[in-house]
DNA sequence: TAAAAATCGGCAAAAATTTGCCGACGGACG
DNA sequence: CGTCCGTCGGCAAATTTTTGCCGATTTTTA
């Protein structure tokens, strides 16, 4: 309903190579308050992924030359908890099943539905907006190699955002969190410490 | 190709309301040296998962009573890694997304070629083989758990999909994954063998 | 205000994971 | 062939994590 330009910038990738779709659904999510950054093939959107941080990246599925799921496959590795959204047009099952694979939040029907892209977008922005604190404070410490983030570090990364999330959920009861995650209440202790996690409160 | 009845017995449990495709499938499979167990509602493919172990779930998306997708929300409540295979005959984009979320391997459409079937499970058994050693080790025997997916159950996923991923990207080269993700190698083996990770090449 | 429920951290034993070292194997290549 | 390269696995030591136990504090609830 109310599009609120939010004090926290979401921004949307948007990647489609044609044209008018493109401006077009651009202009919509900016309207609404999403910052939108738009590239016309899957090279473009690379580099607007080094340029700056998106917090969600909505694809066609078909693309003249990369395949939009080889295209999400090597976006998956390099941002692995960053959410995509394809959409296409005529859409087969072995293609849904694949882009899911791959880790794709949701799959939208051609022509996209302004009113459903725009929940999906809110939803993400909502359910994933700690998400990406959370990648860009455990992952790259300089943003040069974008490839080299160590396996120990991206799974400590999900592990925070697991207890994060656990921890938002039940409103920073510790207690709930050790009957929902099943962990050691010692353990989670330790890990909090160790990840730098504090409950409810903040910095400082 | 060949299918010999392995030495490791390979569970599935197919669920399927319509008593003749059930019968012919289950047939099949047990012919191909799969071990079957069967159901034609939901209710009863608990009442099987209850009486014993099973590797894998076939099950039509659309049955009578109970909704494929709550059996299968239900399913992944006690066996969070447990293989969910999905097949129906119009499914929807959103239908299969929605099962996909609920993390089924496959969805395969209806009538279901037995070729496809049997490369589906062919390959879960090669991949899933050992996990099922990590499911059981990673959360708690009984059934008490009713509720979550255990902490560790999710890192250990999250492992073995960063694991395959990086896999994948680098063509099954091990050496590649060692450096991109810097990882010991021996860590790195470790972890595949615990995760039930293998590479690239295939079946038996 | 007292009792009950939640949190937190120190410590040390127990358990699990990681890593280095060594030898082996199969394939590609000169 | 003989070698080099990439992979794998056994083993044991080095490390890291997990847990249990105890007591101290803080927050809620009755």
């Amino acid at each position: 309903m109310t599009s609120k330009p939010d004090a926290a910038p979401f921004c949307v990738l948007l990647v489609d190579d044609d044209h008018d779709v493109l401006g077009a659904n651009a202009r919509y999510l900016r309207i609404e308050g999403f910052e939108v950054v738009v590239a016309n093939s899957a090279d473009v959107a690379f580099e607007r992924l080094h340029e700056r941080d998106v917090d969600a990246v909505i694809t066609d599925l078909i693309m003249p030359n990369t395949p939009g799921l080889a295209f999400a496959q090597k976006l998956r590795f390099s941002h692995p908890l960053l959410p995509i959204v394809f959409f296409s047009g005529h859409a087969s099952v072995p293609d849904v099943v694949n882009a899911m694979r791959l880790g794709a939040v949701d799959f939208l029907e051609k022509p996209i539905d302004p009113e459903v892209l725009l929940k999906t977008l809110t939803d993400l922005r909502d359910r994933y907006e700690r998400t990406a604190v959370v990648e860009r404070t455990a992952f790259m410490p300089d943003e040069t190699s974008a490839g080299t983030v160590s396996f120990r570090t991206r799974v400590l990364a999900y592990e925070k955002f697991i207890i994060e999330a656990s921890l938002e959920e039940h409103e920073g009861s510790v207690a709930k969190v050790i009957d929902a995650l099943k962990i050691n209440r010692r353990t989670l202790n330790e890990k909090m410490v160790r990840l730098g996690i504090r409950r409810s409160g903040d910095s400082a």
